[in-house]
RNA sequence: GGGCGGUUGCCUGAGCGGCCAAAAGGGACGGGCUGUAAACCCGUUGACGUAAGUCUACGAAGGUUCGAAUCCUUCACCGCCCA
């Protein structure tokens, strides 16, 4: 950021919100060489859509870019057919070759966001590349330098043993291969979420087994996801895509409670931590407007100060106090001209699931047309060339139009 | 190979042969209060039907019953114990 910070500066600025540094000496040395150094990400191609939770270690990334090191992506094509067993009780399906292909690609378009693409400061290997030649000796050598009880003592795997679910024992070779990735590319730092810490550290012991330097693993915590319990996850619904509306991604943040928001501003904003506690001190500023700020900071890393903005005042023109709360752009609906039954076009419109969804959500008093509150659910309605705007609760809001 | 126990709605989980579309909690959704925050309060939560009601659902397939999520048989998967 500034000119040349100095090396603790440097160090307490990548330490800022990371979970575990192994360790703290080895990174200062390497910080003082003043060498480039290769930090390494490895990506498993299985999950393409990036979340603010994956941002967290790629913004950790673009810190060390932004010292001048070099980041490394790994994409994990080759591992991808094993499965990586973290986080799980179970064996992973294997990804057939297309699809993995297909989401690196979607993954590198996602990453680039937060990244610094410039060759100089970025390089992207698939793994296929070295772990495919390995011969079978190769891969006996491999395996002879780590351990069963090694792996035994990890963690998800004690785990699916004492449940009985069983444990392929290519699994085992998921952290060896992912260690031998670090020595391939001579990783000086390998970055990753709490979950890959054990994966990590072996890329620690291989390196040392191969006379070299080994690398510092930095741990950055799992995001929790926007319900407040659940880590981030698409599968839980409880995400912000990167590649959301800034209209969607400003709701979302502002529905995060307020203890989540010191969480959030460290670990995904670039503010520095004085500002972000003056932020959040209620007697300095209100938590609606830091929870604005953040809203608007995060959005403008993914779009631009004006979408940021925009979204914002959005927000606040549709549910604020005194307004309407329509949106400026309401989304048209287009239905046969003529008389409907006012739940066919809640169902047809999407704003319930089924009929009888309709009839709940009227009798519940969460339907309204034209701003009037709907409470006979055999009601109809007339539609014309004359656009009805068609509500439920205060986030689905659509006009209907003849078409 | 033998013995025992389990498999229920989005999830957890209770379910005497009829009163079970299935308790309870969670989640979700709608309403209230707010800062669309949290907490809290209220309501809803299988489909179709204005409704009466009909249909589909309790691992799978058969069977016994006027009637089965509940009983029997076989199968599948899981757990525990013995060899």
């Amino acid at each position: 950021m500034s000119d040349s910070p100095t090396i603790d500066q440097q160090l307490a600025d990548l330490k800022r919100g990371c979970e575990a540094l192994y360790t703290e000496d080895a990174l200062r040395k390497k910080l003082a060489s003043g060498r480039q150094l290769r930090i390494k990400l490895g990506m498993d191609p299985t999950a393409p859509d990036i979340h603010l939770g994956h941002t967290v270690v790629l913004r950790k990334m673009r810190q060390f870019q932004d010292l001048g090191h070099k980041a490394v992506l790994i994409i994990g094509d080759y591992t991808a057919r094993i499965g990586d067993p973290t986080g799980r009780d179970a064996t992973r399906p294997v990804l057939d070759e297309t699809t993995i292909q297909a989401n690196a690609q979607t993954y590198l378009d996602q990453a680039g966001l937060i990244l610094d693409r410039d060759p100089a400061k970025f390089e992207m290997h698939y793994n296929s590349s070295w772990l495919g030649k390995l011969t079978f000796a190769d891969v006996l050598q491999l395996t002879a330098q780590f351990t069963v009880q090694q792996m035994l003592h990890r963690d998800n795997f004690k785990k699916r043993m004492d449940k009985g679910v069983e444990i392929q024992v290519s699994e085992f070779m998921y952290p060896l291969m992912q260690a031998y990735d670090s020595v391939v590319i001579k990783a000086d730092v390998e970055l990753g979420g709490t979950d890959q810490t054990f994966n990590n550290l072996r890329g620690r012991d291989l390196m040392t087994r191969h006379e070299m330097e080994p690398q510092c693993v930095l741990i950055m915590p799992i995001l929790v996801g926007l319900d407040g319990t659940e880590k981030m996850s698409k599968s839980k619904g409880n995400y912000v895509a990167v590649t959301d509306t800034p209209d969607d991604m400003f709701g979302k943040i502002m529905s995060i409670t307020d203890p989540m928001m010191r969480n959030y501003y460290e670990l995904l904003t670039p503010l520095p931590m004085d500002r972000i506690t003056s932020l959040l001190d209620p007697s300095l500023t209100h938590p609606r407007e830091a929870k604005d700020a953040l809203a608007k900071v995060i959005i403008e890393e993914f779009h631009n100060a004006d979408a940021a903005n925009a979204a914002s005042a959005e927000f606040a023109k549709r549910f604020g106090p005194g307004t309407d709360g329509l949106p400026t752009n309401i989304e048209t609906k287009t239905v046969a001209a003529g008389d409907h039954r006012i739940i066919d076009l809640l169902v047809a419109v999407g704003f319930a699931a089924s009929n009888g969804d309709a009839k709940r959500l009227i009798k519940g008093g969460g339907v309204k047309l034209d701003g009037e509150k709907v409470s006979d659910p055999t009601a109809n309605v007339t539609v014309s060339a004359d656009a009805k705007v068609l509500q439920v609760g205060k986030r689905n809001v659509c006009q209907i139009v003849a078409g």
